[in-house]
DNA sequence: CTGAAAGCGCTAACAA
DNA sequence: TTGTTAGCGCTTTCAG
């Protein structure tokens, strides 16, 4: 009698009226058999011509009359009807971390612009790192997916194993796996770019915030930097791990500012902990960007306007979603695509907490 | 030949073996015959006890065998058949502008929970103030959705116009909306609360940024702040209209502050105004909150580390998402639950951009 | 109390 | 080129 459990939609009239459905408000429940009658062919017939025929061409009077029918009647595929018979969801599951983190919202809408494009659901499962993905391993128990995208940062974990066992078809999202498929946008580029710009203001002695070493994208992100800089032939950096939160991005800036001499510039691995570094920076009475210049990693709206506006690098998280979405059909289709990356360059948004090294003297090392 | 068309989970082995299911990993595909089987019972029986028999009773010695047999063999129903058989998706389709924004973040997962915890998906779209729902169509022409949660700021558009002449069932969230069933948390308690807290730090001439009027947020917001300074005996806010942006937060800082007489508080009634309002107000020189005092509406993670951190009013929207899923589910059972609304109080979040009324000359008016 | 049978709407062999 | 048939996995009358 309830909903959860049984048949609640009689209230909606499923009786079909076959001609007028399109004039009925409510009604479009125009089903394939309608669609036959009304076009005088047979079910099989109508099926053949809305699905593009696979091998027998159906002759072009008939492909004509259903085609009308089917717009007359405005008919829809029923999913339900078509995913069981295809024994298939329509569906992928999304797993990321933290729902309201600007970066993955970011990717879920890619994800869901492609997905949508494609007639495909996207189920969005937050799952905080380190706990146990329970609602997700439902939606694989209820074959209500075909297939998985996992964006968490941390590593491969225990639930990632669970999925693999139950052979869900996986794509790791802005992260290496070891002999998976991965999606990942160019994290040593956008790093790279950080520092080039930086020494372009004149800095020389840089330091970096990075993440924990166990996240792909801290450790590609730290690398790109550091190659940068050997490039570039300036002295290494000087690191500070932080948890990629504003308060590790605040430690951490604590931590390298209490270096005796410490850096010109200073490169947040990650928006939070930009955010948190620039807070603990004000905290500390160190003036951006006069005595200390700022760069981020990731862009979000909120970084316009906080004191100064951060200078920051964009990444193609939107594309990241798109393609991982893409990436997946792939996987399901069978062919192996590994290791794909967003081609579309890091981008530079300028904002204020980057200047000048006004540390001339020491510039040239 | 390609999943997006056509069947491709035929990689996986669809074969069953009825009695080891549970130990074959990529396996527990017991299908609802097979645990008949195992249980020595007609598939019907097994259904029945599976669902808890509507009416016959079902003899306890059978119903054992069957939930022994389902747990042996892992069964978990195939929900596109199920769906399929009861003529509904078990799934809710989610309507928010911004995907970004802390506070529908919040809310989506609100949502998400507890749809998760009664089987339900929940498929999200994200549709900016004043496009179309095209993705969202398309869910409901392809019985996706059994209903549909909108979470708009703005009033009810062509849009929601397009699923109500489709007789999609709807639940307004964040909003109320004419005749229909609306869910809510206490925008004007909230408000009334900012204001209180800024009267008990000795602030008499307060001002505020409220949001379009056409909003019907921004409309419950101001009502709660003008009628709470009304109670208390001070003077009427002054008001500066802005969008809910940060931009528009920053504008309408300024308007206040060219008062002659600028009011000692403000209020912004929604957290990217505030955001906004506070980057001006740096701007200007205006110390915070020496100077001026500032609280915003809703509550994020950044609003700590902003400088200085932000007093803000936190709003239960995880709950809002919950009590949304929960009265769609009403709506889908025939009753008609209207206006509802999440009774947890507001919350006063201490950060350090509200401080006592240093022009106490001018308090008492 | 349980079995038999029909069918949700669709697709895909196999025939004709 | 098109029609016939079977069936995806499940629920639910209707008999017994």
């Amino acid at each position: 009698m309830r909903y959860h459990d049984l048949d609640v939609i009689n209230e909606i009239d499923w009786g079909i009226t076959v001609d007028n459905a399109s004039s009925k408000q409510g009604g479009s429940r125009a089903r394939l058999r309608d669609i036959a009658a009304h076009a005088g062919v047979h079910i099989s017939t109508a099926s053949r011509v809305l699905n593009g025929d696979p091998r027998g061409e159906v002759s072009a009077d008939t492909t004509a009359r259903v085609l009308a029918a089917a717009d007359t009647l405005q008919y829809k595929p029923n999913s339900a009807a078509r995913n069981l018979r295809l024994r298939r969801a329509g569906a992928f599951g999304l797993l990321i971390p933290d729902l309201t983190h600007p970066t993955y919202a970011t990717l879920v809408r890619g994800a869901l612009q492609e997905a949508e494009g494609r007639g495909l659901a996207v189920l969005i499962t937050e799952v905080p790192d380190g706990a146990a993905a329970i609602g997700l391993r439902r939606l694989v128990d209820d074959h209500r997916i075909d297939g998985l995208l996992i964006a968490t940062a941390s590593d491969r974990s225990a639930q990632a194993d669970w999925f693999e066992g139950h052979g869900v078809p996986t794509v790791y999202v802005n992260r290496r796996a070891e002999g998976k498929p991965t999606v990942t946008v160019d994290d040593e580029a956008g790093a790279a770019l950080a520092l080039r710009t930086m020494y372009d203001y004149g800095h020389r002695r840089v330091g970096v915030i990075s993440g924990p070493h166990d996240v792909d994208t801290a450790r590609r992100r730290l690398d790109g930097f550091i190659s940068a800089a050997n490039t570039l032939g300036i002295p290494v950096p000087v690191e500070s791990c932080g948890e990629y939160t504003a308060n590790g991005g605040a430690s951490a800036l604590t931590s390298l500012m209490s270096d005796p001499n410490p850096p010109t510039a200073i490169f947040a691995s990650n928006l939070m902990s930009g955010i948190g570094a620039l807070s603990r920076a004000s905290a500390h009475g160190i003036r951006i960007p006069d005595e200390l210049s700022l760069v981020v990693f990731d862009d979000a709206e909120i970084a316009d306007f906080t004191v100064p506006a951060l200078t920051r690098i964009k990444m193609p998280f939107d594309e990241l979603g798109a393609l991982a979405v893409r990436s997946l059909i792939e996987v399901l289709d069978g062919r192996q695509a590994r290791d794909l990356r967003v081609e579309t360059p890091p981008q530079l948004i300028g904002g204020a907490s980057l200047g000048p090294n006004m540390n001339v003297g020491m510039a040239r090392q």
